[in-house]
RNA sequence: GGGCUUGUGGCUUAGCUCGGACAUAGCGCCGGGCUUCUAACCCGGAUGUCGGGGGUUCGAAUCCCCCCAAGCCCGCCA
C-alpha cells in the first residue's frame, strides 16, 4: 500500500483546478452530487452576483468550455449543467483502480508519515474494575490507535496510572483496617472496590478517618518505602484486573507510566521550579497559576501548602516528558476533564511545551443516574462481557446447531466482542449516552455483528467459488454502488486520523455492509458465467477485504463464519 | 451565577468543522420476500415545526445573536 494514492482524490483534484482555472475563483470547492452526479459545484450561484447573470446560465456556459478540456477528458470526467448546479460524473476507470487496491491485503493503510504520536487512553483510577464509562473511553482510544497506525504514524498507547491519589490512599486505608480478604474467584478490581466502597462508608460513619488518609498521602510522596509498596501492590493487583477486561475488549496500550515515577526522577520538582518563574505564578501558601487573562476564572492549584504536589503538577510533568519524546500528543478525557485539560493544555504553551490535542467524550450513565465506583453503582465492563457472550452463545446455537461448541464459543466470543465496541464507537464522542442492556444485546442492523454477518457472507461466497480470475469492471448498478462504497475507505481513514471521529469509520464500515448486502439480493454470483462471474468475484473480494481492514480498524475480528 | 457540550419522526442516530438540488439510517409500526451464493438479511409504505425566536444569505439542520431544556465542570480531589 506504500505510496498508494486515492484515484478518486485525484479527480478531485484535476477538477478543482479545472474549474479554478476556467472561473478565475479562488473558493472552488465541490460539494457531493448526491444522486445527480459524483461531485457538483455550487460556483454558479457566486458568480451571478459578480456578472449580473443567471446562475443556470453561468453553468452552461462554464460546461461549454469544460466539456472541451483535455484534463478532464483524460480521466474520465463528464460534466453537465442541471440548473445552475454543475455536475461531474466520473466513468468507472477510477473505481477500476480502487478495485485493484481493495483486494490487496492492507486496504486502506497509508503512505508512511514518518511523525511519532503517543496516545494516552483510558487511564482510570485504579480502585475498582473497569465499567462502561470507562470503556467508552478504552475504545475511542483503541480504535484511534488502530486508524493512526493504518493512517502512517509511528504510534506508542499509553496508560497513566493515577497511583498517588486520594482514592488510592483510601484503598490502602481499607486494606489496612478493615476486612481485606478476597473471595474466592473475586477478581483483583472487583476485590479492591469492595474495599474502597466499604472504607468510604466508614468515612461518611467517622470523617476523621480522612486525618489518616491524608497522612497515607504525605507518607507516599515523601516515599516513605513502607507506604509505597502498600500503594504500588493494590494499585498493581488493580491494573492485572484491568489488562483481563482490557484484553477481552481487544484494547492494547503499549506502555503504562505510573504518576508517581515523576515525584521520583524528579520531574515534577523540575516542572514546578519552571512555572514559578512564569509571569502568572502565585507563589505564596500554595503554588498557583492566574489563568484569568486566557479567560480561567479559578486558579490552577500547582502545589498544596503543606509542599505536597496536587495532580496537575504531575500531569504536567507527565506531559512535558510526552511533548520531549514525540510530535504529537493525544489524549483521550471525559467531558468531566474538560476545564483542566485547558488549564493544562494553557500551561503547556507557557512553558513552551507541545500542548496535547484532547479527545473528550460525554458521559455513559445508567437509566437510574450517573454511576459512581464510589458508591458502588456501575456496571462493570466484565459483566457485559459476560452477559453479551452468553447471548451470543445462544444466539449461535439457535443458528448453526451443527458446529462444536468450541466452535459455537469462539464465535459469540467475536460477535460479543464486536456487539460491545461497535455499540459504542458508532455514537459521536461529543454526545452524552445512556447504557442501556437491550441495545447493548442487540444483534440486528447498525450493529458489530450484522457487519461481520456480511463479511462471513462474502467469505463463504469466495469459499464455495474456488480459485478463479480477477476481472476487474462494474456494468450493473449493484456493481457500480459497490464498487463507489470499497473506493471511499482509504479516504476514511485520513479522515479519521484528521478529524479524530472514530465514529465515522463505524458508519463507513455500516454502509459498506448495507450496500453489499443489497448487492448479495439483486446480483447472482456464483450462478453467474463466464465473465460476469469473474468480475462480481472480483467485487466480492474486494468487499470482504475492505470489510475485513474496517472492522480490524475498528478492534473487531473478522470471522469468516457465523 | 459563570463556562463547556448536547437538543434532528414514538425511541436511537448521521449530517453541522467547510451553507447548496426532495434531511441519513436503524428500532418500533404496516405490507411483502427463505426448494435460490448464510433471513444476524432484503424490498416497499406511513411517520420530521432539524428545541424555540430573531438575523445574515439567491439559498440555513449547518453561520451569527437571544431564549428554553438536559448533562458535565467551576476543590490545597483525581
Amino acid at each position: 500500500m506504500e505510496g498508494y494514492e486515492d484515484p478518486f482524490k485525484i479527480r478531485k483534484t484535476i477538477i478543482v483546478k479545472v474549474l479554478h482555472e476556467s472561473t478565475g475563483e479562488q473558493d472552488v470547492q465541490l460539494v457531493d452530487g448526491g444522486e445527480h452526479a459524483d461531485l457538483a459545484s455550487t460556483i454558479a450561484f457566486t458568480l451571478a452576483k459578480k456578472q449580473k447573470t443567471s446562475p443556470a446560465r453561468i453553468a452552461q456556459d462554464l460546461i461549454t468550455i469544460m466539456n472541451k478540456n483535455p484534463e478532464l477528458q483524460a480521466i474520465g470526467v463528464h460534466t453537465e449543467a442541471n440548473g445552475p448546479y454543475i455536475n461531474f460524473t466520473l466513468d468507472t476507470s477510477y473505481l477500476i483502480e480502487s478495485l485493484q487496491a481493495a483486494v490487496k491485503p492492507g486496504y486502506g493503510s497509508l503512505t508512511k508519515k514518518g511523525i511519532r504520536v503517543v496516545l494516552e487512553h483510558t487511564s482510570a483510577n485504579p480502585n475498582g474494575p473497569l465499567h462502561v464509562g470507562h470503556i467508552r473511553n478504552s475504545i475511542i482510544g483503541d480504535t484511534l490507535a488502530r486508524v493512526f497506525r493504518k493512517a502512517g504514524y509511528g504510534l506508542e498507547v499509553q496508560y497513566y496510572v493515577n497511583d498517588m491519589g486520594r482514592q488510592i490512599a483510601i484503598v490502602v486505608w481499607g486494606f489496612d483496617n478493615l476486612d481485606n480478604t478476597q473471595q474466592v474467584g473475586e477478581k483483583e478490581d472487583a476485590h479492591i472496590a469492595r474495599v474502597y466502597i466499604a472504607a468510604n462508608r466508614e468515612i461518611e460513619k467517622d470523617p476523621s478517618i480522612t486525618q489518616q488518609v491524608n497522612t497515607l498521602m504525605q507518607l507516599v510522596e515523601r516515599g516513605d518505602p513502607a507506604t509505597v509498596k502498600k500503594f504500588r501492590r493494590e494499585v498493581s493487583r488493580c491494573l492485572d484486573g484491568f489488562t483481563v477486561t482490557l484484553k477481552d475488549l481487544n484494547v492494547k496500550h503499549d506502555r503504562f507510566v505510573w504518576e508517581s515515577d515523576f515525584i521520583r526522577n524528579g520531574y515534577t520538582e523540575r516542572i514546578i521550579a519552571k512555572i514559578k518563574k512564569l509571569p502568572q505564578a502565585e507563589d505564596e501558601e500554595t503554588l498557583a497559576l492566574d489563568l484569568k487573562e486566557f479567560g480561567f476564572t479559578n486558579k490552577y492549584v500547582i502545589r498544596r501548602s503543606d509542599g505536597t504536589s496536587v495532580y496537575a503538577a504531575r500531569d504536567l510533568a507527565y506531559h512535558t516528558w510526552k511533548s520531549a519524546n514525540f510530535d504529537r500528543v493525544i489524549d483521550v478525557l471525559g467531558a468531566d476533564h474538560k476545564l483542566i485539560a485547558a488549564q493544562l493544555q494553557c500551561t503547556m504553551k507557557l512553558l513552551g511545551e507541545k500542548a496535547p490535542e484532547i479527545v473528550h467524550f460525554e458521559f455513559v450513565s445508567l437509566p437510574e443516574g450517573s454511576m459512581s465506583t464510589r458508591a458502588g453503582k456501575f456496571v462493570s465492563s466484565d459483566d457485559l462481557i459476560t452477559q453479551i457472550r452468553k447471548r451470543a452463545f445462544d444466539e449461535v446455537t439457535v443458528r448453526r446447531p451443527e458446529l462444536d461448541e468450541e466452535t459455537r464459543k469462539s464465535i459469540a466470543k467475536s460477535v460479543g466482542l464486536a456487539a460491545i465496541r461497535y455499540d459504542i464507537i458508532k455514537v459521536t464522542p461529543e454526545k452524552s449516552t445512556v447504557f442501556d442492556w437491550k441495545e447493548a444485546l442487540d444483534f440486528e442492523r447498525q450493529s458489530g455483528p450484522y457487519i461481520q454477518y456480511a463479511h462471513a457472507r462474502a467469505c463463504s461466497i469466495l469459499e464455495k467459488a474456488g480459485s478463479f480470475s480477477l476481472c476487474y469492471e462494474v456494468k450493473t448498478d449493484q456493481e457500480i454502488a459497490l464498487a463507489k462504497e470499497i473506493a471511499k475507505f482509504p479516504s476514511v481513514i485520513e479522515r479519521v486520523a484528521e478529524d479524530l471521529h472514530p465514529h465515522v469509520l463505524a458508519t463507513y464500515a455500516r454502509e459498506l455492509a448495507d450496500i453489499f448486502n443489497t448487492f448479495y439480493h439483486y446480483e447472482q454470483v456464483l450462478k453467474s458465467e463466464a465473465q460476469v462471474r469473474e468480475r462480481r468475484l472480483t467485487l466480492v473480494k474486494s468487499v470482504q477485504n475492505t470489510l475485513k481492514e474496517a472492522l480490524e480498524t475498528l478492534g473487531i475480528d473478522a470471522i469468516n463464519t457465523m
